[in-house]
RNA sequence: GGAUCUUUAGCUCAGUUGGCUAGAGCGUACGAUUCACAUUCGUAAGGUCAGAGGUUCGAGCCCUCUAAGAUCCACCA
């Protein structure tokens, strides 16, 4: 098979993950043991949406990993999902509702839920295409969608357990509540931002005086219970325990004494609403206060009287404030800015309702969970976070996991239908018959128990439940455990991949479960990653009109590119720019590695296949032991770099291992002498160690090269090159000298002096035209001293250095010295250039003396010579003889000049 | 208010128990080029490592303080 001649990932990237697929080498391996297995989840994308950054970034890590641990002969498992994303596709669909002129409010719960499931089930598939196009080698046939029959099974086996366990109660309290969306939120999935607000100051009167208290809700006054003072606030010391009247209305309220009143703040005497903010609703709760809920569910106000009944809170505020001025009762008001709750989708402002929801108490959770943080079990990637999540597990407050959406898992309990009216009545038919019990028939929304008749919840969970038992779920924990303690072999993950901004919502969750659940924590290790930003460190947003869009740049540069591109100057936990520099970048090297390819493809097929002995590698001469060497080193690096999750710099080794030391080096040194066996096993290990990061160029270069077999995503991981560790660093001296020379002759042909000679032409061009100065083709000559490594490989070096000879001085030098230490090498320059490079010369004779100064006062230090370790000093020894033997050379071709 | 992180070349970032002359990609300048690659090759310029102290034979790295920025948490009647 032959190469196309230009590297086009667009030509084969379908094809070859399509034969990967085929193949079924995504699926894990059979396994032995944990050591050989390495399992990590896919943080499931939406189902119904399209990949933005944050999940190439996430697929590029991933899939680097699973791959190398593929390679490295370990039973790999990438487990894929899909997201049925409650409340984000609640939203999208509800705005299709809306677009069709309906609401949510015309369908009952199960309806709607059946047509979300059809909805969900239209747009499907996009999202796993460019899961494809990214390259991830995910287990396709055990993707797990979060509303799949198993997840459920789970969720409610768990629940159930907690209801039994007593860590599940049903709670009126105060929740973040979204007026439009119409449902409650957990605290952090609301928004907080600094907006302006004005502070008005209201006079509650009572007999014989009046108390002036502030607010910036001045529409839930009708919700006041009582009026809070600091105790130790002298000027209202005495009004403790009295009455004022409610304005507006005919209701008197308590003073009470509570440290919750700032005497600093306003007036220092605080309205006390219980039933529509955090901080009253625990003063409340301190004296004993009723609670009052003056806003329904639409956001609409209620029990305010028929004047403001059924106004939305702003017109209410109006009306209000208003009506208070007309009272005579409105006394001040002032522009501030103070921090407004947000729902996270639509911006509309959260507004803290009293509701009747289930709570998970997290106590127990929360220990647990920290005990074996503390105990190390889990690594985290940026280490530092560890402490973060402890902090936040030891302030975690109970857990709202009640939703009221359809779109979601049904949460399995009942309440008996009896009860709703008991409440106002006080009877129950059957005394003994609990209100509310666990039961799984949720396709049912009215059961009967026992003789008692009872109705289902209409909530859904929280998403972040059901998907806090993902590493359980995904690994078939259950059927996996079957009695044995070590059953298997894929739970705990290896290492949990995800955001560093739901390292809250999820990961300490899936903690808090995973050991809840099985006793273990759910993984290994952790690795968080920062958010993508633009290339000038700007949150991407698509008011900015800054988004890039990852699949653009798999059309335009191909999935490797991107995925090197996207990996390169990015470190764990840390928000990243990123532009599309860094993708071009990537694909030079996918370009580099084909040609590359090429070439050795084509060397192999001009090579008379009979002088090679099949598979025999050796090495034959220094360029090739250098070659070993280099790609061991690299090898290990990478291992390394791996196991640090050293994305990044594992990208950078391979890049400069193919590139700076392959590619320039050894192949142009096999120009010369082709060793076909270690042309191909070389290839082949470089090819291996870019494979985890551009898996689609290496798999097509696999494929094409006429002498390997199978596929490179299931080879195995180079091994040790066996290599003459002298004869490599000859080689590594020989670049060395190499660079001098090259160096030394841009230099040339840039002093002024020889510059204008070139331009005047006539004789001078005849002068320099003999020791060919203009560095062009042709070149100069390089004439050896006694230099054994240059004599012996005087055709490499003048190859390497596209000289015209390199030739033995004959004991006569002349030309300039090269400012070699360990070689005695001339550059053979007519005289009036050498003398034109005396300016040059005593630079850098100066630069060496400043070198050799400072080495010097280094071991004139009695302390350094005793404290330093020895193998430092002798090293100092040995650079100080060095440059001293450098300068001495070059204060030698100074004089002669 | 509390916590965490960041500050290194023009830009984006590496720099792993402190050790020689601080690196990469991109960008810039000069030069090259008929076959592996212009998606190329060669060479070069560019850094008082945010600032100030301290520890040490030795600090980009450790400690203290300061400044700027980011994120998270809490509070804001």
């Amino acid at each position: 098979m032959k190469f196309a001649s230009a590297y086009e990932p667009g030509e084969f990237e379908s094809e070859i993950y399509a034969g990967w697929e085929a193949a079924g080498v995504f699926a894990p391996r059979a396994v032995v043991d944990d050591s050989k297995s390495f399992s990590i989840v896919m943080p499931p994308p939406n189902a119904n949406g399209n990949l933005h950054i944050g999940h190439g970034l996430t697929i590029a890590l991933e899939d680097s990993l699973t791959r190398y641990h593929r390679l490295k002969g370990e039973s790999a498992w990438y487990i894929p999902g899909a997201d049925h994303a409650g409340f984000e596709t609640w939203v999208v669909y509800e705005r299709a509702l809306e677009a069709k002129g309906e609401t949510r409010f015309n369908y009952s719960r199960d309806e709607l839920y059946a047509q979300v499931w059809d909805f969900v089930q239209e747009q499907r598939g996009n999202m796993e295409l460019q899961v494809r196009a990214l390259g991830a080698s995910c287990s396709w046939k055990d993707l797990t969608f979060t509303l799949d029959e198993n997840v459920v099974r789970r969720v409610y086996k768990t629940f159930e357990r907690m209801w039994k366990d007593g860590m599940v109660y049903r709670g009126e309290k105060l929740v973040n509540y979204c007026p439009k969306h119409q449902t409650a939120f957990a605290d952090i999935e609301v928004e907080y931002s600094e907006d302006k607000g004005k502070l008005w100051d209201i006079a509650y009167q009572y007999d014989g005086g009046e108390i002036i208290v502030s607010t910036t809700r001045p529409e839930t006054l009708f919700g006041d219970t009582a009026v809070a003072v600091n105790p130790e606030d002298a000027r209202y010391k005495d009004l403790i325990g009295s009455f004022v009247k409610l304005p507006l209305t005919d209701r008197e309220i308590p003073i009470v004494a509570d440290e919750h009143a700032d005497p600093e703040y306003g007036t220092g005497a605080v309205k006390i609403t219980p039933a529509h903010d955090y901080d009253d609703f625990e003063v409340g709760l301190r004296h004993d206060l009723p609670r009052v809920r003056v806003i329904d569910d639409a956001g609409k106000m209620v029990g305010c009287g028929p004047e403001y009944d059924g106004l939305s809170t702003e017109e209410c505020r109006k009306k209000v404030l208003k009506d208070l001025k007309t009272a005579g009762l409105l006394r001040g008001e002032k522009a501030i800015t103070h921090s407004v709750a947000h729902c996270y989708k639509c911006g509309t402002v959260i507004e803290p309702t009293l509701k009747e929801q289930w709570f998970i108490d997290v106590k127990r959770l929360a220990r647990e969970a920290i005990k074996h943080l503390e105990r190390d079990e889990i690594k985290f990637h940026p280490a530092s976070k560890k402490q973060v999540l402890i902090n936040y597990l030891e302030g975690l407050k109970d857990w709202n996991i009640s939703r009221q959406i359809p779109w979601g898992i049904a949460i399995p309990m009942f309440r008996r239908i009896d009860s709703l009216e008991a409440h106002s009545t006080n009877e129950l038919a059957d005394a003994d018959a609990p209100e509310w019990i666990f039961d799984t028939r949720t396709n049912l929304s009215e059961i009967e128990v026992g003789g008692v008749r009872y109705v289902r919840d209409e909530d859904t969970f929280d998403t972040w439940f059901s998907s806090s038992h993902w590493p359980i779920v995904c690994t078939d924990w259950e059927s996996g455990q079957s009695g044995a303690k070590d059953g298997n072999p894929y739970y705990p993950l290896n290492v949990m991949e995800t955001g560093a901004d739901i390292l809250f919502a999820w990961v300490a969750r899936m903690i808090m479960m995973g050991i809840y659940v099985t006793g273990e924590v759910p993984f290994r290790e952790v690795y968080l990653h920062g958010l993508v930003l633009d290339a000038h460190g700007q949150k991407m947003s698509k008011s900015k009109g800054n988004v890039i869009n990852p699949m653009e740049l798999v059309a335009k540069y191909g999935s490797d590119a991107f995925r090197l591109g996207i990996l390169r100057g990015r470190s764990a936990g840390m928000n990243q720019a990123f532009s599309e520099n860094s993708v071009v970048a990537g694909r030079n090297l996918c370009n580099k590695i084909w040609n590359l390819s090429r070439l050795v493809q084509g060397i192999v097929d001009d090579s008379p296949s009979e002088t090679e002995v099949e598979g025999w590698v050796t090495t034959e001469n220094m360029g090739e032991d250098w070659v070993c060497r280099e790609i061991n080193s690299a090898r290990s690096l990478i291992e390394k770099q791996m196991q640090e999750y050293r994305f990044a710099e594992a990208v950078e080794t391979i890049h400069s291992l193919i590139w700076d030391k392959y590619a320039d080096w050894f192949i142009e040194s096999q120009k010369l002498y082709h060793n076909v066996n270690l042309l191909k096993a070389t290839l082949e290990a470089i090819l291996k160690m870019l494979h985890p990061f551009a898996p689609f160029v290496t798999e097509t270069i696999w494929q094409n090269l006429s002498w390997t077999e199978g596929m490179i995503i299931n080879a195995e991981w180079p091994g040790e090159f066996e290599f003459d560790p002298i004869s490599a660093e000859n080689f590594a001296k020989l670049i060395g000298v190499v660079s001098e020379v090259r160096s030394t002759m841009t230099a040339i042909s840039k002093l002024p002096k020889v510059e204008k000679m070139l331009k005047r032409g006539g004789e001078d061009k005849k002068i320099l035209d003999a020791g060919d100065v203009s560095a062009e083709k042709g070149g100069m000559v390089l004439l050896y001293g006694d230099d054994s490594l240059v004599a012996t490989n005087d055709i490499l070096v003048k190859n390497l250095a596209k000289l015209a000879a390199v030739e033995s001085c004959e004991g006569q030098p002349r030309g300039i010295r090269l400012a070699l230490a360990n070689h005695e090498l001339y550059l053979d320059v007519p005289a009036p250039v050498v003398a034109a490079y005396a300016e040059a010369l005593d630079e850098r004779i100066l630069a060496v003396g400043r070198e050799l100064d400072a080495l010097n006062a280094r071991m004139m230090n009695p302390n350094y010579v005793d404290k330093a370790p020895a193998a430092l000093v002798e090293e100092t020894r040995r650079a100080i003889e060095e440059k001293n033997r450098l300068i001495e050379g070059l204060k030698n071709e100074r004089n002669l000049i």
